[in-house]
DNA sequence: GTAGCTTTTGATAACTATTATTTAATTAAA
DNA sequence: TTTAATTAAATAATAGTTATCAAAAGCTAC
């Protein structure tokens, strides 16, 4: 029903961004990425970057999040799982709460979209930005 | 806890935008609305139109979605639902499954987080973008 | 191996959505 | 009604991302 799946070469810079993005637990945007993967291929174009996250979430082997924010977050895990957004500082993690298949099927009934998936995002203030808000609070 | 809430004039401009915002079940980009606001109010700006959504948005008039896709959007009607965004022409609906009031609480004990809320957005292709897609599978 | 083709890269330009700045017009208030 | 504050429109600036293109790297068939 989809197009064939593209084979896609893993070259060098295609491993690393994989490797590095796989190394950490949050959900780093591409910039971010860019500087992680620089330490180990400092000649590496951000263009690059960007354009190797876009193929490889296109071929499925890594998550591209749809989330709120201004940018984009990358995922290495492809499992389904929900995610948390710290207001204050855009960062996003996983959240261990159990997905809920049967959301899927309920809004099925009530919408003529054809359903494809969905995600829960929750909005709240990590950790860091409590303790700096408080710093503040205490002049 | 919060600053106070600054008062907000309701200008012509603004008044014009909260009533086409109001208009459609549809959640408008800020240049979707800027377009619809221009036949009734030709010489506004979209900086205009930019602000003025988000200064709303701050004073609780309307909400400013946290969802996928490039573009921010809002919504007039406040009170808590769930979205649904067509992945293939972008298009936000509202979706009509009840909002599950435990999740937030339920998260609360798995992330060190201080939790401010949640949202649930599905992904589907709407009927429009169906049809279309039927369209081109029949060569 | 190496000539010829394809893919990918790095550098850069272009683009899209949004925000900031500035000057003038409106509005409220004294 | 002058005076100060708010807001608007026009425009410039910024952020994030995507597109373009020449050069480099990787295959494939001799």
């Amino acid at each position: 029903m989809n197009a064939p799946a593209p084979m896609i070469r893993l070259t060098t810079q295609r491993q690393i961004i994989l490797e590095e993005l796989s190394k950490v637990k949050t959900h780093p945007t591409a910039s971010e990425l860019y500087d992680m993967v620089r330490k180990r291929l400092p000649r590496i174009g951000l263009g690059t970057v960007y354009r190797n996250l876009e193929l490889m979430a296109e071929s499925g082997m890594i998550l591209k999040l749809e989330v709120g924010g201004t940018q984009k977050r990358f995922d290495a895990t492809t499992n389904e799982h929900y995610h948390i957004r710290c207001s204050a500082c855009g960062k996003v993690d996983d959240i261990d709460v159990p997905v809920i298949k049967e959301l899927v099927a309920q809004a099925a009934n009530t919408t003529p979209y054809l359903i494809l998936g969905h995600h829960v995002e929750f909005t709240g203030i990590c950790s860091a930005c409590q303790k700096q808000q408080k710093m503040h609070q205490t002049h």
